[in-house]
DNA sequence: AAGCCCGCCAACCGCCCACCA
DNA sequence: TTGGTGGGCGGTTGGCGGGCT
């Protein structure tokens, strides 16, 4: 019988049911045990990843060949990272769903030690309950102009300097953006709302639309760069402005009616 | 202190695809 | 060609814990 030692603790890793006296392979389900634990990870060292229906038989577990898959790539293999989410990580995450949208294995080839599984929680308890907040669907243009033009600008000016040329540097060599950051223009192919239209919507709302002197789109457009923006009185930088304007549900339904619908 | 609510996340489920006999 | 099997993937669920009343 093999003894594994982990974490100061010791378990017996002969290869039978954890209930020798059971000779009914009943299939266990919810939050596994340490022992269980132990004796996957003791196993797949021994012999590999694969067939994992006999893997659960041989390495006596009582559980079902997907739950031990399950376990080893999300919890158990080496080189798995947990805890909170960087802000470049977030960023990421941002991009490449915008991109590929709910393919969470394909997106999560790229954030390092994170799982699928891992991602696709952070999407659903995060991104999505900012989506139920602004009462959108998640997969809406009007959303994912919000995450492009408020929350990653947003991301990417906390992640300061240094980290932002990484991060665009590392996408760069990766392929995946072809636009500039700094401007946050889209390209021709790209689905999601460019600048310029934002900004052409917001002039189309001024010309049509509210009289009012204290909107947020009052006395927007200063300059032709588009970099930041003066409303009322105020200078925002282009995130924080964006994020003013998604604010004014008058404009959120104008921008739907004249853009999205 | 107790009950309730809600967010988070580990885990399961079901569908689909690839592979093989 | 077809049926069985294993594995991958996205959707969903349920339990736990922390915060609030």
């Amino acid at each position: 019988m093999d003894t594994i030692h982990l974490d100061g603790r010791s378990w017996s890793a002969n290869h039978q049911s954890i209930e020798d006296d059971d000779q009914v392979q009943t299939i266990r389900k919810g939050p596994w045990t340490e022992e269980e634990d132990f004796r996957l990870i003791h196993y797949v060292n021994i012999h590999g990843e694969g067939h994992w229906d006999h893997l659960a038989r041989s390495a006596g577990l009582k559980r079902t060949g997907k739950s031990c898959r399950f376990r080893w790539l999300n919890y158990l293999r080496p080189g798995i990272r947990r805890g909170n989410f960087t802000l470049q990580e977030q960023l990421l995450i941002l991009e490449l769903h915008l991109r590929w949208g709910n393919r969470w294995s394909k997106i999560a080839q790229f954030l390092n030690g994170r799982t699928d599984n891992e991602i696709k929680n952070y999407w659903r308890t995060r991104v999505q309950k900012q989506a139920k907040l602004m009462k959108c669907d998640v997969n809406s243009k009007q959303f994912q102009a919000t995450m492009r033009y408020v929350w990653m600008p947003r991301l990417g000016e906390q992640m300061g300097a240094t980290s932002s040329c990484s991060y665009n540097a590392n996408m760069m060599d990766r392929g995946l953006i072809s636009y500039d950051h700094e401007t946050r223009g889209s390209t021709a192919d790209d689905p999601a709302m460019s600048l310029p239209e934002v900004i052409s919507a917001i002039t189309s709302y001024e010309k049509e639309g509210s009289n009012s002197q204290d909107t947020p789109t009052h006395n927007i457009l200063s300059g032709s760069n588009h970099q930041s923006f003066q409303c009322c009185n105020d200078c925002f930088e282009v995130g924080d402005f964006l994020d003013h304007l998604f604010n004014d549900t008058e404009f959120v339904g104008f921008l739907q009616e004249q853009l999205f619908d």
